[in-house]
DNA sequence: GTTCTTACGGACAACGTTGCACGCACTGTG
DNA sequence: CACAGTGCGTGCAACGTTGTCCGTAAGAAC
């Protein structure tokens, strides 16, 4: 009676490299050389042990493996998935693994700094080998730490850092490019439509490195940046607009900080009974899937989240191999024109402003 | 000379039990027992001991936990982030957990049953303690052998299993509520757009229960089914509805089987040159955020992400606590009508049909 | 004062890997 | 023909937990 290790209402348990060893008739060493592709292995036993893998379906215990050094795990933390960048930095990260022994699992950090803190530690009680944290929003300093721990790249924050690397799309670029194309089709009074930086300085969230290139460009041509702060959704954006439209002295083009937001400036303009872009242009940020489609067709920038995913992930991996120096990786953003940008109506025209119904 | 366990040039390593131990000059098994609640510890040991796990921030070793059985951690697969509806599932489930021991990891399966399969191969690799599988796309035997070895639940599929729960929103009522409004608004001629069902049946998914629900709601009231098959997209909503429109004997009322897709029948209507809702009623399903926003305010059914993952968390725990009957629970959809649909203009009326530009 | 019970704390054997140390046949060389 | 070198396979000690088993001491009952 050798003891058997399942009994008769267990469900089937999964293979090991012990059942491996006993089925191809070797060591369990032996299957632990083969699988780990070490040398001292002839050609007829790695024969023998694949078949019996390939027969009893073994996989290995990634929890075992993770007691013994690394769990071939890679832990993403991105804020909301509802976002439309960071979904697509996620199919990135996917490719870009694809084929590596690597396996991405994301983890949902929420809207808060706290709760982030909690779902990065909970990837790091299940011994990831690295972290991509997608535009996560704790200071500084707490990530310095985490990078002493664990191989991390940070995507999405603006500034140079000394434990971790970073991927950023140039978001001060990006405003530039909007503003000269504004600013090109004769536009003189452009409003931004921003939301509180949050502190974080010097090592800045999107919205707050679009806002600088903002103020730079209109600066440089000469032009006065006027902002308003709201917050990136469409009820942000209809309120910035309200706002921005009140006076007499009406600006000819809104540049949200996000499309969510432009698509809020979007319905303000049809409220107040102006023709985009006729007597509106409205821009926005970020090439949302929405701003694509016909009924919207938003002018906005584009940034590459599957770039940015894709370089993350080939930065993490060196620094999983051994590299310690930083790395600091920037992407450039592109110019989307659509139906949304005009050149403006000269000011005091009669038509400029017309109501509706 | 004893062997020290970190060397100068080590990172700081993560404490463990038996560091714990050593601090409050305990066992490392009591230090177990105080953490597992386990029976046999004296109030001031527990105190001790508490007090040395807060002071080294020790944290479990998930890896260290999933070799002797429960990893704590729930493995969710949804097919693609940018779908509207699988976030806010997602974030049922986090809710849920939150205050259990759980926590969920997330996998991004992609669009094709083969790489779904190897995405919750990776998530059994790592252990977890049962599998929440948001519309996925593979055969239901597949899933059965799936839920004898693992607890698991099976979202957005419709019909019943045996080694797995399922929850679904009742889209065979939803379609049919959508069709009973439509009615009531005195729509006769009314094209329903959906996708190929991918032969699942009987066990179904969304797109499919739809369609059926839109057909019995169609023959109850005497009418007659009308589908284009196209994909739900907007380039798939557009083509539909160009197909739809094409005719001399135009539909009256476009449903379309989700808001995306709704979104392009709203181009198309747009080049048609038809009004909508005065010339077309559009509605689609889902209740995506585009849909709520002014610009497009489209008639759809709600279906509450927020529950659906809520109750499949539940029903998760409960099989994971030892539950070996198979649960099925439906969640009732809601109708939220908005400005897209309307009663439509008498055939033959002038003016029906306006050209603008 | 003896025995029985109970409460508490510690020892220890898994769990499935990795990777080093070891041993045993063969080689080829002097 | 002895002997080092090499290629190949096995043995084994971790890794950090869980949970069972066991020993001891204090308190209760007689």
């Amino acid at each position: 009676m050798t003891p058997t290790r399942t009994t008769a209402t267990d469900k089937p348990r999964r293979a090991t490299l012990q059942d491996v060893a006993s089925e191809a008739g070797v060591s369990f060493s032996a299957v632990s050389k083969v699988i780990r592709g070490a040398s001292g292995v002839s050609p007829q036993m790695r024969e023998r042990v694949t078949a019996a893998i390939e027969k009893l379906g073994y996989r290995p215990h990634a929890g075992a493996r993770a007691m013994r050094g690394k769990s071939y795990t890679i832990g993403v933390m991105i804020v909301e998935m509802s976002s439309p960048f960071q979904p697509e930095v996620v199919q990135g990260i996917t490719d870009a693994l694809e084929g590596t022994p690597y396996q991405e699992v994301l983890i949902a950090g929420g809207l808060s700094p706290a709760r982030q803190k909690r779902s990065i530690e909970a990837l790091m009680d299940r011994q990831v080998d690295g972290l991509i944290l997608v535009a996560p929003w704790m200071e500084a300093e707490w990530l310095e730490e985490l990078g002493a721990k664990i191989p991390t790249v940070v995507v999405a924050r603006h500034g140079t850092a000394i434990n971790f690397d970073t991927v950023v799309d140039d978001e001060y670029q990006g405003a530039r490019l909007m503003v000269d194309h504004l600013v090109s089709l004769g536009h003189e009074r452009i409003v931004h439509t921003s939301m509180p930086s949050g502190g974080l300085e010097p090592f800045v969230l999107s919205h707050t490195a679009r806002r600088y290139g903002y103020e730079q460009a209109m600066t440089r041509h000469g032009l006065v940046p006027e902002i308003v702060e709201t917050t990136y959704s469409e009820i942000g954006g209809y309120d910035a607009a309200v706002q921005a439209l009140s006076g007499n002295d009406r600006p000819t083009a809104i540049f949200a900080g996000a499309d969510i937001a432009a698509l809020g400036v979007l319905r303000a303009a049809e409220e107040h009974g102006l023709q985009v872009p006729e007597d509106l242009t409205v821009a926005g940020y970020d090439n949302i899937y929405v701003s694509a489609i016909g009924r919207i067709s938003l002018t906005t920038v584009d940034q590459s989240g599957q770039l940015t995913g894709a370089n993350s992930t080939r930065l993490l991996l060196e620094r999983i191999e051994g590299r310690t120096q930083p790395a600091h990786y920037v992407i450039a953003p592109q110019l989307v024109p659509r139906h949304t940008s005009a050149a403006p109506v000269h000011v005091g025209q009669p038509g400029s402003v017309s109501v509706q119904h």
